[in-house]
DNA sequence: AACTAATAGGTAGGTAACCTATATATTAAT
DNA sequence: ATTAATATATAGGTTACCTACCTATTAGTT
């Protein structure tokens, strides 16, 4: 443990800033908000993946880590413009199933290769197996940050 | 260029939308708000290095990477409880000199030990070598993202 | 000196992306 | 039948930004 062991802890944090409030998040090349296109990302996802394609308030909100409230508001301006479609569990009244409509799985088809293209070219620049350390290297700063205990430093 | 060269796409894209939404920028164990304490820590660092206390509105905007009536915003807030003084510049009375007061002092004292120490214990976690690779690779995603062109996607 | 352009910052008002507290509807459990 | 639990919605708030515009001051030009 020599003397600059930690010499790049404010490199580390000034990165770490950036790369949160970098722009990529942000894009959105149609008329809807950022976070919904995230939204209908995970609607499209998870049909994809074979599941069924509705998919209730609280899965959205799980996946996304955001709370009910904030999916509900989503959803509604969703609604709005014919993005999704809810509609009442047939047999639990309390569950509001969420679809995509044409017009939302369209955009979601769209974002969905965007965002494939712009990760493809990301591992394409920095090669596959310094992306798949990166994969390694963020998922363990995830880990490290979830289980940092703030009062303690 | 095997076929799953690309596997992690979504792998990258998920853990990237989870760093960035990560909880440690929000942190405030102080009664102000978590980007007016990187206010602070950008007054203080620049002290540390040798550079004046004083720093104008413009400077802090480039180094925060937002606009200047944000900064503004920021610094009202941090001037109606006494974290940092303004005054005018003596020969150009156009520029904004902006200080850390005793109070503002102390507070990123105590931010920048914290911001430190967790960010210690990041490089602890992952290894020395592997966060030297992590600050590599981020340094180039943001390099990456900068350059790549939404509209060709 | 007078006028124009550039620079630095502030003001007003707005937005995205969240949140908490609380209410409502429905279902499950006792 | 009553109470508790669950799923979602509503109301209203906050943070961290932004753009458009304005003012004060300084620098450059004729």
């Amino acid at each position: 443990m020599n003397a600059d062991h930690y010499e790049n802890v404010a490199l580390l944090r000034g990165l770490l800033l950036r790369l949160a409030r970098s722009d990529w998040r942000k894009l959105t090349k149609w008329s809807i908000k950022a976070s919904e296109v995230r939204l209908l990302l995970v609607l499209k996802e998870n049909s994809l993946l074979g599941e069924s394609q509705r998919m209730t308030v609280s899965d959205i909100s799980k996946i996304l880590q955001v709370t009910s409230p904030t999916v509900t508001q989503m959803i509604n301006n969703l609604i709005k413009n014919d993005y999704v479609i809810r509609t009442t569990h047939p047999t639990d009244r309390r569950i509001a199933e969420i679809t995509l409509s044409q017009k939302g799985d369209k955009i979601a088809q769209e974002a969905s290769e965007m965002f494939t293209k712009m990760f493809e070219g990301l591992i394409d620049f920095l090669g596959k197996e310094q992306s798949d350390q990166l994969i390694h290297l963020m998922d363990q700063s995830i880990v490290y940050f979830e289980q940092v205990d703030i009062e303690k430093l």
